[in-house]
RNA sequence: GCGCGAUUAGCUCAGCUGGAUAGAGCGCUGCCCUCCGGAGGCAGAGGUCACAGGUUCGAAUCCUGUAUCGCGCGCCA
């Protein structure tokens, strides 16, 4: 519709040059937005205003030109030139029609577009540390990285889901060492757990299951049965988190492994790379990569002076890796307290060779969990945070999933259990769902009374001509776009903000008018109406993970 | 100290990449069920967009500075 516009301006523009109404011959770039204020039309250019500089005429003198070429034109209802110089564009309701039709005929295939042009993206998220069950602050970022994926795929991008798996550091060696001390306590022996152990309870539980299922592990020496402790550990966990992820409604296309990196030589081909292009240089024993030469604020230590390599080498290995499988677009997804780390990330990129663009990082912030407006608080290594499943299990996956998505994700989220539980008007969840269910309750009430469905490109929607039967027509021809704008910007909260406008416009027509009435006319075009607004509903929802019930 | 991000209604937050009279939800006040689901709707009150400059036809939005808050600054991961 609005390229549409855009082609009758730019033609009217041409036409201007022509005639030597305008004489700069410069042709801006016709911006067209949908004001805010309704008097002011379906569409309005600030042409006329940009172009005025170069033109040296006034903006309405300019404007005046512009509509005297625009001419007659069969879609266009009314052209206006209001304030400093604005052309307000009204379209004809048949334009509103068009779109009803396209909505129904494309289903749930409305809303896509392919302004991605396949290209490949990958999206990596969650990603925690598999030493324990995911927390509700791993709950954000997995449904934004899923939403974000999600939407993306809606745009024409190919997208993959992501988990790296940190199974080689530290990390992983503690959780070993702390359930072979649990081991050991468990046999009988007094044992002093270290300091940085993991206290979980869970710890004694992956304990006493290892015991059980291979108890040789108990006779073994230290090293080895660490060892064995640590691979068990980790599998038991990434089971849980998979499980857990599932039942968030999350699936990922490929589990990544950190251990994989060394164990094909990755680390040290790719640290190779860098030292070829004289980006790394060794230092006090240890090997430095060169990431102040873009814009980083010290170098970064690859290599520590005791040989061992830091988690930035195998992070830098794993990054080149990623652009080495052909995604043109990588997205990472991290807690906000990284966010000293993207500019050393960013660098490599760089130093690879790729625009720093590239690499797009997600930054989600805090969870603040409440219960009735009082804060909880969560300490993982104390053992007693709260686990996402227990919140998901409590408040039901779709509220938790749209509680998580109706903020930017780089501002903080207070996530209040009560609140989110509460089926009523304060949860905006059920006020989505309940207008989805709306729709499909007078469409089983239209079935009950024998009222034949309306055919799909069949129906005569001249009977639509309530302001807020267009007012909804526009809010659904505005999804596509939307859907555009979310992508490129990983912004998930602009469907929620869309959703919640589309339910409200929905929830007040429907108080104001019925859909089913005598004139069979009339209520055919508006069961034609309302099916598109189920439509998009459902297609909106389904792009954040969340059901569309028929009945609630 | 340096860096990153924030500051919009009593509270929690949007603001479509610089547009016209700054919007929602909650809370508050008053209304609407002979009505396809009241988990709903309508109306009202509530603002110096932190502050001070700057850029231009035009600024909540861009630039500079100040204040306050949050986070980050390991040869940890």
């Amino acid at each position: 519709m609005k390229d549409r516009l855009r082609q009758q301006i730019g033609n009217a523009l041409q036409a201007c040059f022509d005639n030597n109404l305008l004489d700069s011959g410069v042709v801006p770039e016709v911006q067209i937005e949908v004001p805010g204020n309704p008097d002011h039309g379906d569409f309005s250019s600030n042409l006329a205003m940009t172009m005025a500089r170069a033109e040296k005429k006034s903006p309405r003198q300019i404007a005046e030109a512009l509509v005297a070429e625009l001419g007659n034109c069969d879609f266009l209802s009314k052209v206006e030139i209001a304030g400093p110089g604005f052309v307000n564009f009204t379209l004809a309701p048949t334009c509103w029609y068009e779109v009803l039709d396209d909505i129904i005929a494309k289903g749930k295939k409305y809303g896509l577009s392919q302004v991605g042009q396949g290209r490949k993206v990958q999206v990596e998220f969650v990603s925690a540390n598999p030493t324990g069950p995911l927390h509700i602050g791993h709950g954000r970022g997995a449904v934004v990285g899923d939403a974000v994926a999600s939407i993306l795929q809606a745009a024409g991008f190919d997208v993959q889901r992501e988990y790296y798996v940190n199974d080689a550091g530290n990390q992983v060696a503690i959780l070993g060492r702390s359930i072979w001390m649990r081991m050991r306590e468990q046999s009988g022996e007094t044992v002093v757990f270290p300091d940085d152990g993991y206290q979980g309870e869970y710890i004694r539980d992956l304990a006493a299951k290892l015991c059980e299922e291979d108890p040789t592990v108990a006779g073994l020496g230290e090293d080895e049965a660490t060892k064995r402790c640590t691979v068990f550990g980790v599998r038991k966990i990434l089971d849980w988190i998979s499980a857990d992820l599932k039942n968030f409604g999350i699936i990922f296309d490929n589990w990544f492994s950190e251990q994989s990196l060394y164990d094909r030589g990755m680390v040290n081909t790719e640290l190779a790379k860098l030292a070829d292009k004289g980006l790394s240089y060794e230092q006090d024993g240890a090997l430095w990569l060169r990431t102040t030469d873009y814009g980083d604020d010290k170098d970064r230590v690859l290599i520590k002076s005791d040989g061992s390599p830091t988690y930035f080498a195998s992070d830098v290995a794993y990054h080149m890796e990623k652009f080495d499988r052909g995604f043109e677009r990588v997205i990472d997804v991290w807690g906000a307290d990284h966010h000293g780390y993207v500019p050393r990330m960013k660098a490599v990129v760089a130093g690879l060779g790729h625009p720093p663009e590239d690499l797009e990082v997600l930054l989600i912030q805090m969870v603040n969990l409440l219960r009735d407006g009082k804060a909880y608080t969560m300490g993982k290594r104390s053992g007693n945070f709260i686990t996402l499943s227990e919140v998901v299990d409590e408040v039901g996956r779709d509220a938790c999933r749209f509680s998580f998505l109706m903020r930017r994700s780089d501002s903080q989220l207070d996530f209040d259990l009560e609140l989110a539980k509460r089926q009523s008007t304060d949860n905006p969840v059920y006020y989505v769902q309940y207008a989805h269910a709306r729709v499909c309750s007078i469409y089983r009430n239209a079935e009950e009374q024998g009222v034949t469905f309306p055919k799909c490109g069949a129906v005569d929607l001249s009977s639509l001509t309530l302001p807020e039967e267009l007012m909804l027509a526009k809010q659904l021809a505005r999804y596509p776009e939307m859907v555009v704008g979310a992508a490129q910007n990983c912004e998930p909260h602009r469907v929620v903000y869309y959703l919640q406008e589309l339910a409200a416009q929905f929830h007040s027509y429907y108080n104001r008018k019925r859909v089913l009435v005598e004139d069979s006319a009339t209520t055919q075009a508006r069961l034609y109406l309302v099916d598109g607004v189920r439509t998009v509903l459902a297609n909106a929802l389904n792009l954040l993970g969340v059901d569309a019930p028929e009945r609630m």
